[in-house]
RNA sequence: CGCGGAGUGGAGCAGUUCGGUAGCUCGUCGGGCUCAUAACCCGAAGGUCGUAGGUUCAAAUCCUGCCUCCGCAA
């Protein structure tokens, strides 16, 4: 099929790759380059790159609600859109343009996490299931009706660079069903439950501020969800100090304010008091510096059994 | 030129303000104590102080360029 194809990041990236062999993609759009980084540097999406690598066409429009975009994608006479990632709504006008309209690829079962971070949410809330819609585009934020759906499990501990990766996967193949499908004539559409659905908008550096009130299983999920950005971290005497990794204890001392450091020296490791146990930090990154094991850390920077992390 | 922090024996840090023979907590190796030990005691090895220049009688420390790593902001 003729396509267009519309994303940013790697995990667009990553169906765009999947799609190329398979169906003749026309064009890319994708989202505007900006500085990034440190030091102002301009830095291309994913996407873009792989374009370029393919020399594909590619636009990036700040808006896809003006005239001349809307004349540039329809030039290209395309069967279909396919959007993952992209970060931009797509107007009525331009969903209209293709015969098959215009297909998203969505990390989650919808009608559930609609919204930017599907994956994060998933992890967040400490979901063992998630999965991969693909869905018919209408001008709602991931409202369309649902086309093809796969559940994936979320392994235990996982965080959100393998799940990405798995997800992203499972993204490719499903949009590659859904385009024979379509091909064939026999894809169907189902209609979303609004009723069951909830949201998952972007995160931000505040989600990764670890609550030590609540239970260490919680924590772990803040953990998993935030790596690797913006990663979880706490604050000891006002500085940011990122957590990269714990292990929830059992049992053992239960006592103290949560956030409360129960024992730190290198031995014994920096134990935490959390809503509901004690948590074993492992791996952290102070402002400024890399990440080390707490072992290390507390060589050089000492932290005092009975100090509040907040 | 977005703001900022950092590069010192194997690890994490101090020392840089007010230049003058490199220190702390560990690790490693050897020895001792002990029924025993991740505990304790004694001893040892290990550093061109990121790199290239400059200033100076003398530079980890002051000045300049470069490299690398990282936090914030986006």
């Amino acid at each position: 099929m003729k396509l267009i194809f519309f994303g940013t990041p790697d995990f667009a990236a990553v169906i765009l790759k999947a799609l190329l062999p398979a169906h003749q993609v026309l064009a890319v759009v994708t989202q505007p380059d900006r500085p990034k980084g440190r030091g102002h540097a301009v830095q291309f999406s994913p996407v873009k790159v792989l374009a370029a690598d393919n020399n594909l066409p590619v636009h990036q429009p700040e808006t896809l609600r003006g005239v001349s975009i809307r004349e540039i994608l329809a030039e290209y006479g395309a069967d279909a859109f396919i959007a993952a990632a992209y970060g931009l709504l797509l107007p009525p006008k331009i969903l209209a343009l293709p015969k098959h309209g215009c297909l998203c690829v969505h990390a989650s079962l919808l009608p559930k996490y609609r919204g930017a971070a599907p994956m994060q949410y998933a992890i967040l809330n400490g979901d063992t299931v998630t999965g991969v819609t693909i869905m018919q585009m209408d001008k709602g934020m991931d409202t369309g009706d649902m086309v093809l759906q796969r559940r994936l499990p979320i392994l235990p501990g996982e965080r959100l660079p393998g799940l990405h990766d798995r997800m992203a996967a499972l993204g490719a193949e499903c949009i590659l069903e859904t385009l024979s499908q379509i091909e064939n004539g026999t894809a169907e559409r189902t209609p979303q439950d609004n009723r069951l659905a909830t949201y998952a908008p972007m995160i931000s550096k505040e989600d990764g501020h670890i609550d030590w009130g609540k239970t260490s299983a919680q924590v772990m999920n803040v953990i998993r969800a935030t790596d690797p950005w913006p990663g979880a971290y706490t604050l000891y005497q006002g500085q940011a100090l990122k957590v990269w990794e714990c292990e929830p204890l059992s049992g053992g001392n239960n006592t103290g304010e949560p956030g409360t450091v129960l024992r730190s020296d290198a031995r014994s490791g920096l134990l935490i008091k959390t809503g509901d146990g004690v948590m074993k930090v492992l791996e952290v990154q102070a402002v400024g510096g890399k990440r080390m094991a707490a072992a290390d850390y507390l060589r050089g920077h000492p932290v005092e059994a009975g100090a509040k992390l907040a």
